[in-house]
This record gives structure tokens, sequence and C-alpha cells, in this order.
DNA sequence: CAAATAGTGTCTGTTAGACACTATATG
DNA sequence: CATATAGTGTCTAACAGACACTATTTG
């Protein structure tokens, strides 16, 4: 136990933090994107044991020296393998118990982060142990730890938040057309959504901006392409889709 | 860095957990009841440095021998104050950074618990460094740590738990009324609902078993007594009330 | 009876669902 | 023109807000 001291600062001088055993401690991103009409995960696969060989999620030990904050770990651990920083990144959950780390008790902070396909597509190609995956082949692969339920549960929240936001949108391009986003959000909530309903939620919000610009499909009517309004990803409908 | 190893088990053998300097790490429970018309925080004063002396959170490390998950260090913390395991627990959020704790790098993962007032009276009332304080007075306070930002997070994040769910409830008795339980809403939400629209939308969503008791004010019609039924902490409704 | 508290009836306003319609592109 | 995709008009249904009303208790 703590040695009884005369005041704080003999107390500090004295601590020794190695006297406790400490868990094992984690930051683990789920960093999700959307390309080709597909939800698809970014996976690494493990160099050290424990589960060598196997694909898991992209994260790491804390660097006392060199984060600051547990976000910055995210951080660091992303930009390694994606070159950049994604532009949402919110804390998911954090589990930790004595079972889910051969070595000890063990505990790993999770974050859910958004990334467009195309802003890290260039340098995921060049870093061959780290993939996007579909999310929808996630659930036939055996990962690393528990690295598959941790991604289960990212999905229902983002699902969950696709129901009153349109925090969906960080995964997609700095533009994009409705359409976009409204099949983006149909393949979290793994439903069709009325179109009427969709748009007109987003159109009295004012959570976009008209660029001017519009893009077509090849055939058909072209779509006009949208830029969030910064803090967009911040607001909540009153009402949820159907879900 | 870890040492290269022919085999898993050659790995786990060899491991050594302290060649890494890990975070301090603790479990910090935000406790809430309800009582007499006022919301309440559980509160112990820290009788160990760093912070000797103030209040702070009934938290503490995790025992990696006794504890099988975080929540049951969350558990173990609130019973040794209150003398029983709270009907509702959840996990809030975990901060992690350089600067919180003046001995190094500090994580802490933080609950919220619900509890009725009388289910913990007696025994909180014998333990002379635990007691219950005035969320409104709570501002007022220097706290020990980052608690005062915890548990105004861990308020906020129940307010908004007010505005689509009963959540609530588990801070009040087993039975309770509906008058009740809409004051408790009332005090969170910081202003008054339609009487009307929150009773609809608990009938409709029938998260309540009438006991067939009534409870009187003492002046006017007794009101009844409900009970939760399973599970009704997890329905959430479609649409919110006001914020 | 009055006063106090519990509980209901009912109208309005907002917003999602349904779905048919119009608009604009390609070939 | 046909086909494909984008986008709108408009009716209905669900449900919260407002607020007046009724119901049941004590004194």
């Amino acid at each position: 136990m703590l040695t009884s001291s005369e005041n704080e600062e003999t107390f500090l001088a004295t601590y020794n933090k190695r006297e406790f055993d400490a868990p094992l401690m984690t930051v683990d991103p789920v960093l999700f994107t959307y390309h080709e009409g597909l939800l698809k995960v970014l996976l690494v696969k493990r160099s050290n044991y424990p589960d060598k060989g196997l694909w898991g999620l992209p994260g790491g030990f804390i660097d006392q020296d060199n984060d600051q904050t547990l976000e910055q770990t995210a951080l660091r651990k992303l930009k390694e393998k994606t070159g950049v920083s994604p532009p949402y990144l919110e804390q998911l959950y954090t589990v930790g118990n004595a079972k889910r780390d051969k070595r000890s008790w063990s505990i790993t902070i999770c974050y859910t982060a958004l990334i467009a396909h195309q802003i890290c597509e260039a340098q995921i190609s060049t870093v061959i142990d780290a993939k996007w995956i579909m999310l929808d082949d996630v659930s036939n692969m055996t990962l690393a730890f528990d690295h598959s339920h941790i991604i289960n549960t990212a999905r229902e929240r983002l699902k969950q938040k696709a129901l009153y936001s349109i925090v969906p949108a960080y995964a997609l391009p700095e533009t994009f057309t409705l359409p976009e986003l409204q099949h983006l959000h149909e393949a979290l909530l793994g439903k069709s959504i009325q179109k009427k309903s969709f748009r007109r939620r987003i159109d009295q919000a004012e959570l976009l901006i008209d660029t001017g610009e519009r893009r077509s499909m090849g055939s058909g009517r072209p779509a006009v392409l949208y830029r969030m309004k910064k803090d967009s990803g911040k607001y909540t409908f009153v009402r949820n889709l159907e879900n």
C-alpha cells in the first residue's frame, strides 16, 4: 500500500508506481470508410505474439513521453498506417478483464474513426501489413484478441448514429452527393430509407452547403455535390429514422 | 521492445510486462441518487496523497486477483462505501492524459451508477468518509483531480437519457409514482415537462407495472405506485422530449 | 365546501413514411 | 424516343406540446 508521508511533496518524491502490478493497456481505433458501395474497416497483421500473424485493429501502447492524451495515441497509431489524421475520432468504450489477453489482465480503450477512402488509399497500398477489409467479411475471419467483438460494437454504435445524425458523412470525401450519403446510411442500417424523409430532415437542419458542382453517375440526372458545414456531425435530429 | 521468440508459448513464458512503464490506472464510478427533490452524488474524502483531504469520486485501483472485469472493480468500490450493488451501472467514458495526476500519466475508466437513496442510507451514515452531496453544491467545491469535470459529464449524459428513456428511474426506490419520476426528470433537465406528454409515452411503451398500491402526499389524490418492467431502462423512445 | 395533488381529453404542430410525380442526364 | 438517376409534392400516421378539464384525497 501507499507509504504514509508528511506532505504531498515528500509523497510524490518517494512514490513508486511499480509497487503496483499494472494491467496491460492499449488503445485500439476502429477506422471505417465507405468505398464503391461497401463499408470497410482498417486491419493490420500482427507481427508479434500473442496472436502473431492474425489480423487485428491498428492499435498499440501509449507512448507516455510523446502522447499527451489518449486521443493522441489513437491518432498516432492511425497515422502510422494511413499517413493522415481522420476527420472524425470519438471514444467508443473501454474493455478490460482478466481473460482477453493471454499475458495478463488487459485493458483497451477503443475509438471509432471515419475517413474518406481516397485520402489514405495511396499510403495504405504501400504498407503491406495493413488493408481495408469489407465489414461483411470480418464476421468470417478470426481476428486477434476480442477485436471482432469491438468492431461489431463500433458498427452498432455507428448504425445508431445513422438514425439521428449525419456523422457517417465523415467516411465520405469532402464533397459528396445526397444519394451517396443515403446509400452509406442504408448500408449501415441494412435497409432502405425513404429518399424524401432522408433529404427533408437534412434540408431543414441546413447541415450541408451546395458547392454549385454536380456529379453524374454516367447515365441519368447528375446529383448536386455538397460539403458538410462545420459541426454538422454534432447535430442530432429530434426524431429518429425507423430502425 | 518485445524480444523475438520462436513460438507463442516461449513468448508468454519470458514476457515481462514491467519492461514497459505503465500509466496509473483507476476506475471511478459516479453514483447518483434522488432524494427529497434533489439530485445527489456520492463523494468520499481522500485519505492519501495526492489531493489528500479533498473530496472525490469513490474509485480506486483494479484488484487483478479479485476483479475479473472493470465493472467488478466499479461495483467493488461502490459496495465498500454503500454496502450494496446499484441496479444501474454503465460505462461513461475514459479519460487519460499526462497531466491529470501529479504522479504520472494517468487513466481512469468512469462509470455512471444509479441507486435509491433508502437502499444505502443506513450504511453510508456509518461511514464517516463518504456522503451524499447535492449536485448543485458540487460546482462550488474543489474536488480531487478532474472529478468535477467527470461528474459534469456524467450529469450531462444522464440528462440526455432523460430525454429519450426512463433510465433515471433507477435512482428511485423499486416502487415509485409517476409524479416522482417526472420531478426527477425535470430536475435533470432543469425545466418542467408537460405532464401529459411524459405519461403518454410511458403508457404507450408499457414500461411500468401498476402495483395496485397508492401513495399519498398527505393532501390531494394519492398517486399509483409503479414498478419498472425488466429491461425498461434499455427502451428508447423514437422521439425526444424538448431539450 | 376549498385546496391540493393525480390523472385525462383533445386540439395543434412537427416530422417521418409512403409513393406518385416531375426533372435532367445519356444514348 | 427509352432508360436511368436525381429530386419534389402531398397525403397520412405517429407523437410531443399546450392547456383545460375531471378525479380523488384531506381538512
